[in-house]
DNA sequence: AACTCCCGCAACCGCCAGTCC
DNA sequence: CGGACTGGCGGTTGCGGGAGT
């Protein structure tokens, strides 16, 4: 690409043509070469379920990547610090007059059921309305009133799992025990899909065996990825791979998905809000 | 056309955890 | 047990290219 900053570490010893260590080849095979990255630009549902899992999860990229088939944690990041956090802010400086109340919020309720119907610039909205608790305002330092985004992934605290719609309003316990103002919680509009895909364990495992089925293959292709890479072999046909790679999706072999197709939770997803949750019910 | 500025994004950095010897 | 090595992750950097002047 020749993009991005000068290779790292020291290159002696590395190979002559691209001087890459080990890891920097690792690390461009996920976030580059692996056959089922997709490319372009993310869709308003991706970017939904990005804003939404960083509101429950906060910067851990990799887990809201898991949620993401086809995008990998560096692309969200990225979009993320480029893009999707400057709207936000731009929003909420747009509403400016906003605040926040400790009451359930009805109308989240009601826009997310009807979101599948919703006109663009409604579902602008509720978007708006879903993310906007995850910010906490500042004091104003001159009129730009500067907006941060908090993450509050591990304060976070998710009052109950359910299969339904959940919505928590809870105090944060550390602002309570210095006695400051409590700031809210945000309250957590979890996809049904997302409960279901948490609750039903096994719904994972035909996947689980397609990546099983398709390991060696993708161990093959990191090879031949790492070898032209390093020039020790000529690239395949590009056509040719673009054709396999679609051919691949439409046969759903697991090496890549539909656009939006919602992956299974990974266990550390599940792992990390059973524990959220095991904390609530603790705190309670 | 030439220059400057800004932004997107691939890649590097540093830390941590797990594994191997 | 401990040091070396490796993989994974989140934060940060800075090059390249497009937009603006």
């Amino acid at each position: 690409m020749g993009k991005g900053r000068a290779p790292c570490c020291d290159k002696v010893g590395l190979n002559k043509g691209l001087l890459r260590c080990g890891k920097s080849c690792r690390l461009r095979w996920i976030n580059y070469l692996r056959p089922d990255i997709k490319r372009g630009n993310f869709s308003e549902e991706e970017e939904e379920t990005i804003i939404k899992l960083h509101t429950l999860l906060g910067n851990k990229w990799s887990r809201i990547a898991s949620q993401l088939p086809g995008r990998t944690d560096n692309e969200i990041k990225n979009v993320w610090n480029t893009y999707l956090k400057k709207k936000l802010a731009s929003r909420e400086r747009e509403k400016g007059d906003h605040k926040i109340t400790d009451e359930p919020n009805s109308s989240l309720i009601e826009s997310h059921s009807n979101s599948e119907n919703l006109e663009p610039q409604n579902r602008e909205k509720n978007r708006n309305q879903t993310t906007e608790t995850t910010e906490v305002q500042k004091e104003p330092k001159d009129d730009s009133s500067e907006v941060e985004v908090q993450h509050k992934s591990n304060s976070s605290v998710l009052s109950r799992c359910s299969s339904s719609l959940s919505f928590a309003t809870v105090e944060n316990h550390h602002s309570e025990e210095n006695g400051d103002n409590f700031f809210e919680i945000p309250e957590m509009m979890i996809e049904p899909e997302l409960w279901s895909m948490i609750e039903e364990g096994d719904c994972g495992e035909s996947l689980a065996v397609k990546k099983n089925e398709t390991a060696s293959d993708e161990s093959k292709d990191w090879l031949e990825s790492l070898e032209i890479e390093l020039g020790l072999c000529e690239p395949r046909d590009e056509k040719q791979e673009t054709v396999l790679s679609v051919d691949s999706c439409q046969e759903g072999n697991g090496l890549c998905f539909d656009p939006f197709q919602i992956e299974p939770a990974s266990p550390l997803l599940l792992e990390y809000l059973y524990d959220v949750n095991v904390e609530s019910s603790n705190i309670d």
